[in-house]
DNA sequence: CTGTTAGCGCCTTCAA
DNA sequence: TTGAAGGCGCTAACAG
């Protein structure tokens, strides 16, 4: 009958107290909580009550604490300098993993991994706050110096290994798609601006494009860009200035295909009449654009979110999962 | 001479391990580590050197236990619906403070917070998990239901209050600055198509564009939009449904802009000839659009930027800041 | 199936 | 200025 009121009123209940409640011990508490051990099912339901009643929620930094277990899911965008994280895609990619993972009192920091990248990744793996990682825009010299004790949380959004599950759009098809596109609308003689050859995602594009070519028996045209805005202007000219007679351009992004459009309009060259352009990436300006844009879509949400999930669940998943890209007709191509 | 080996080789240095190698006692390590409490500058060095040979680096769990400091830096968007977390500018503010806070071994969760908050704050304050907040599109109402026990540890992105503080673009500034243009490039009927009345970031440019009308001489003609662009489609109609003699419009954001750019480009009104367009935000694609879009910055980065430094350094800061916004002159007005 | 015991790594009174 | 001791909340062996 004597409450103690030991505690302030605004104590958060304590596994103690759910144990106290349902007059079991802390270790039964625990189990039933966890969802881990034995428990028979009339104290599994007393301590469930009890938790409930109370509003018990476990504390993460004490499991945490004795678990090993981290708290942060780390997003580490490879890549040359730090530029790398100011763009687009990694906001999605961070902000799709951040409200996944606050559900679970997990959260997410965001860093860059330059490319020789063996001691950072040493870092992380020791480092008891670091629940997982996701790779993003990595390479295979990134993936072959995970270490071992990193394997099994960490997940790469792009090309992935026998270790590191890749999760990734289906760029080799979408370019295949667009390039089937662009030839039965009569186009012959097609260039692409290419991603940046050191990035792996530039690959099965540029496969793609050259096996289309060849298949048609047309010559391959193609110029190297960094999926900025700047160098599809670039990339746009130098096609223009060594193959004059290109009728159609495929770019790697909607960014570069969208520079390829602005130098097209300054030279009064008309799209898609006297050029078509064709982007990838969809990204929501591609409509707006004069002429709007034809692209295939990029589900960057989903793609992060099905990494997010293998990551929370900690379950081994297919080394590799490709998402459909959908290919957008609007006016340019 | 015997070492005891009891420890893995990948064993992470902990303070007891620091604490042994400098020859003092945990809790000496632990106040020079935390910089806190008092030490002699002799063991001061001697922990630190320590310290720096071990790669010590202290577990945020155990910490976070112990003294009720959380590891979560919850952005938290206020709206109607979740759809709200879906949005670049949510997106950039949470890679942000992703990239900002990782380096205190923090991390950061994305949540959506009903119009009617008081529950969900109140669970945040009592979450032993949670850092800080960063309340996004905030309004009076959500402010004042913040519970005590986080204040201290809430800044705002939009609105503040004398408790909580706020960070903002000076955008009662940059509509002044914009309307300003307007009018000295000769426009006389300028309309505007505003962000949502609910959302109180629309208030203050609302507010400029009805003085600088008045102080014109000039009638108001305002029609209510949503920044989308979708919006900003409706909104250009009905402006030229209810004036159709309208040289200039002001939208509250480019997408709303490019929105209107759009309806005018089908409706073959030459801009900025027959009617000037200018947006707010200066989103990438602004550059981009044809016209490219005049508009002015909203430098989101930075804003983040103070916001997630004042909740990482927990110091009183200014109720409320203002970040300069520049207008930036292309060819749409 | 359940309770007891022993920490996880750190901070923080308290004495010395 | 320093050390000893206790405990944050939880899980994970162990006994029973």
């Amino acid at each position: 009958m004597i409450a103690h009121m030991s505690r302030p009123a605004t104590h958060r209940a304590t596994l103690d107290d759910v144990a106290r409640a349902a007059g079991v011990s802390r270790s039964t508490a625990s189990r039933v909580i966890a969802g881990y051990g034995p428990a028979s099912a009339a104290t599994r339901d007393r301590v469930v009550e009890a938790a409930g009643q109370l509003g018990y929620a476990p504390n993460p930094a004490a499991r945490a604490l004795v678990t090993g277990t981290g708290f942060r899911l780390v997003v580490a965008v490879v890549g040359a300098t730090p530029d790398v994280l100011h763009d687009p895609y990694v906001d999605r990619v961070v902000s799709t993993a951040a409200s996944m993972c606050a559900p679970h009192d997990v959260g997410v920091s965001l860093r860059w991994l330059s490319l020789n990248a063996p001691s950072d990744l040493y870092a992380m793996a020791s480092d008891p706050s670091v629940h997982s990682v996701l790779l993003v825009n990595t390479t295979q010299a990134v993936l072959d110096a995970v270490p071992a004790r990193l394997l099994g949380r960490v997940v790469s959004i792009g090309v992935g290994s026998p270790q590191v599950p890749g999760f990734d759009v289906d760029n080799g098809g979408a370019a295949a798609a667009t390039l089937a596109h662009l030839y039965d609308s009569g186009r012959r003689r097609i260039a692409m601006v290419t991603g940046p050859q050191w990035m792996p995602c530039t690959h099965r594009p540029v496969e793609s494009y050259l096996a289309a070519m060849r298949a048609a028996g047309l010559p391959a045209r193609s110029v190297e860009g960094d999926f900025t805005v700047a160098s599809g202007r670039t990339g746009m000219a130098e096609v223009l200035h060594r193959w004059p007679d290109t009728d159609a351009v495929f770019a790697g992004s909607d960014a570069m295909a969208l520079g390829a459009l602005a130098v097209l309009r300054e030279r009064g060259v008309d799209v898609p009449g006297d050029i078509a352009v064709a982007g990838f990436d969809d990204v929501p300006f591609a409509a707006l654009s004069a002429p709007a844009l034809t692209t295939a879509t990029h589900p960057v949400e989903e793609i992060a979110a099905g990494a997010v999930t293998a990551l929370m669940a900690g379950s081994r998943v297919p080394p590799a999962t490709a998402y459909a890209s959908r290919l957008v007709l609007r006016e340019s191509a």
